[in-house]
RNA sequence: CGGGAUGUAGCGCAGUCCGGUAGCGUACCUCGUUCGGGACGAGGGGGUCGCAGGUUCAAAUCCUGUCAUCCCGACCA
């Protein structure tokens, strides 16, 4: 019963929660909505982190980190901000337990109260922009380019395994400018970053793009986006770059004195990646034998199952892998060799490929024969026999070629499940039977986008920042257009 | 917060209608044979049946309450 996985083509929920749990990547905990990150997966989560971290690095951002309690107070400064978040925060309101009356237990000590009620960070504006006051008084100060690597907490409705907790781990990016030009440079850079890495390191291609406005996070002035299709058609939301005007400013009364000395708003803007990502990881690649791990992402890229008939050989094939291994080594290959002899080869097999390991190398008896090794690849299935002596080099380049050709893959499917359409029954009709992106004129209408949205549950999920203008009419009300937009339905 | 369902071994479930020795699959432990795609046989351990009351000689089963979780909506990275 527990071995194999549900179809992905019967129950595509099932399978990914499935997935999720097999492949040892994370498990709902007792804690409602919140999810525990096993170290497997939170091992794929950490090669992450360290890509994007360099990223930022290597344009001038800096980490630094700030509390997880906000006051109340904060939350209302920005009133677009506390629109949007107010329905799902936790809030702390005392500060002590104590032992019930009659023993049974403890309770919430009445006594201790708190004045003003702390809200867990929903996500950081409010305190950060509360602090850059204290640190901006000049041109000089700017920018501020700062990074933070937290939990944020979201009281969802509905969760699901990383695409949706109640509690998950992400960067936040808060940066201040002293001019609007340079805080809108800075959100595309950042919209840039993640687009590099979501394809080059994930394997994932997505559409660039701005949110429409009742798509726009709460308080700021534009959304820029990157959208992923997963393999069963709706559209993944993967990543956010805000430029928030001065709105935050405003709220917080951060000013700078410029050159001539003349005082003005601090330009801002806010991004940031979740844990979702991991959740887009899986359903972008993964098969029905489990999870496909691009290659850069990989916590194991390389993993080696011995085939033995008796103990005496495990010295043999030993002696055989030693210097193998080296060499993988050498080249930056992370290698496992899996030696226990408390599970079986084909058990091995199996379990390696639930968990995406890119490369399976497997030696036995016939191989130290023959000086050959059985190299099987993750994500085509595919095996083939050959030499051992340069089997350092054929791993490294096909590490190369899975990264790639797992791209390549995901691309075809995006291509393949994209539909331009010029009618609304069109519109509804490949929602229906193919899902996938659908590329349609819309009146730029928030009412528009809405009854859309009620009729079919797709929503806008961008307009693409490289799309060509022509004239069109809106597929709902026939209304002008300039512009086709991206609509899907999303998770 | 509306609609629906479920809480029984680590996990997945049956048993509940019709009250009477706590069951199956899997996982786990031991021994043997196996080991190039999730091995097989034999033996073994593991449960206050979500919780609290009630009815009864007797409750997983009936009644009342309560808590929790999941699914479908609304909300959302």
């Amino acid at each position: 019963m527990s071995k194999g996985l549900p179809k992905r083509a019967d129950d595509y929920s099932a399978w990914y929660n499935e997935l999720v749990k097999k492949a040892d990547l994370a498990e709902n905990s007792a804690v409602r909505g919140c999810m525990v990150i096993k170290p497997y997966g939170y091992s794929i989560w950490e090669k992450m982190q360290a890509a994007l971290d360099k990223m930022f690095k290597d344009t001038g951002h800096s980490n630094a980190y700030f509390p997880l309690f906000i006051p109340k107070s904060y939350m209302s400064r920005e009133a677009d901000h506390v629109d949007g978040f107010a329905k799902e925060c936790a809030v702390v309101t005392h500060y002590r337990l104590k032992n019930n009356a009659d023993g049974s237990g403890i309770e919430v000590d009445p006594a201790a109260k708190l004045e003003e009620e702390l809200i867990v960070r929903p996500t950081s504006e409010t305190v950060i922009w509360n602090t850059y006051k204290n640190w901006i008084q000049s041109y000089r100060d700017l920018p501020i380019l700062v990074n933070q690597w937290a939990n944020v907490v979201r009281w969802e409705m509905r969760t699901r395994l990383f695409l949706r907790t109640a509690e998950f781990l992400w960067q936040e990016g808060h940066t201040a400018h002293a001019t609007k030009e340079e805080a809108v440079e800075e959100t595309l850079k950042i919209l840039r970053i993640y687009a590099t890495f979501a394809e080059q390191f994930m394997g994932v291609p997505v559409l660039r793009g701005v949110k429409t406005e009742s798509e726009r996070f709460a308080g700021a002035v534009d959304t820029y986006c990157i959208e992923a299709l997963m393999q069963d058609g709706k559209a993944l939301q993967a990543g956010t770059s805000h430029f928030l005007g001065q709105n935050f400013a405003k709220a917080f009364d951060v000013k700078f004195a410029d050159k001539e000395g003349k005082l003005d708003l601090v330009w801002g803007t806010s991004w940031g990646v979740s844990t979702r990502l991991l959740g887009g990881l899986i359903m972008a690649h993964s098969d029905d034998n489990g999870l496909v791990l691009p290659p850069k992402l990989a916590p194991i890229q390389v993993v080696i199952v011995p085939i033995v008939k008796d103990k005496s050989q495990y010295e043999m094939i030993d002696e055989k892998l030693d210097p193998i291994i080296g060499k993988m080594k050498s080249r930056g290959i992370s290698v496992h060799y899996d030696k226990r002899d408390t599970h079986k080869p084909g058990w091995k097999f199996a379990e390696y490929e639930l968990k995406g390991v890119p490369i399976r190398l497997a030696i036995g008896p016939r191989d130290l024969e023959n000086n050959t090794v059985e190299v099987a690849r993750r994500d085509t299935l595919e095996k083939e026999t050959i030499g051992i002596d340069t089997i350092d080099q054929v791993v490294e380049e096909m590490l190369e070629e899975i990264q790639h050709s797992i791209f390549d893959k995901a691309l075809k499917f995006r291509e393949r499940n994209t539909t331009e359409v010029d009618s609304y029954d069109d519109f509804k009709q490949i929602l229906e039977e193919k899902g996938g992106f659908i590329k349609a004129h819309w009146d730029g209408t928030p009412e528009t986008e809405d009854l859309i949205k009620n009729e079919t549950k797709a929503t806008v999920r961008c307009i693409l920042l490289d799309e060509k203008e022509e004239d069109g009419k809106c597929v709902y009300s026939g209304r002008p257009s300039r512009k086709k937009v991206v609509f899907a339905k999303a998770y």
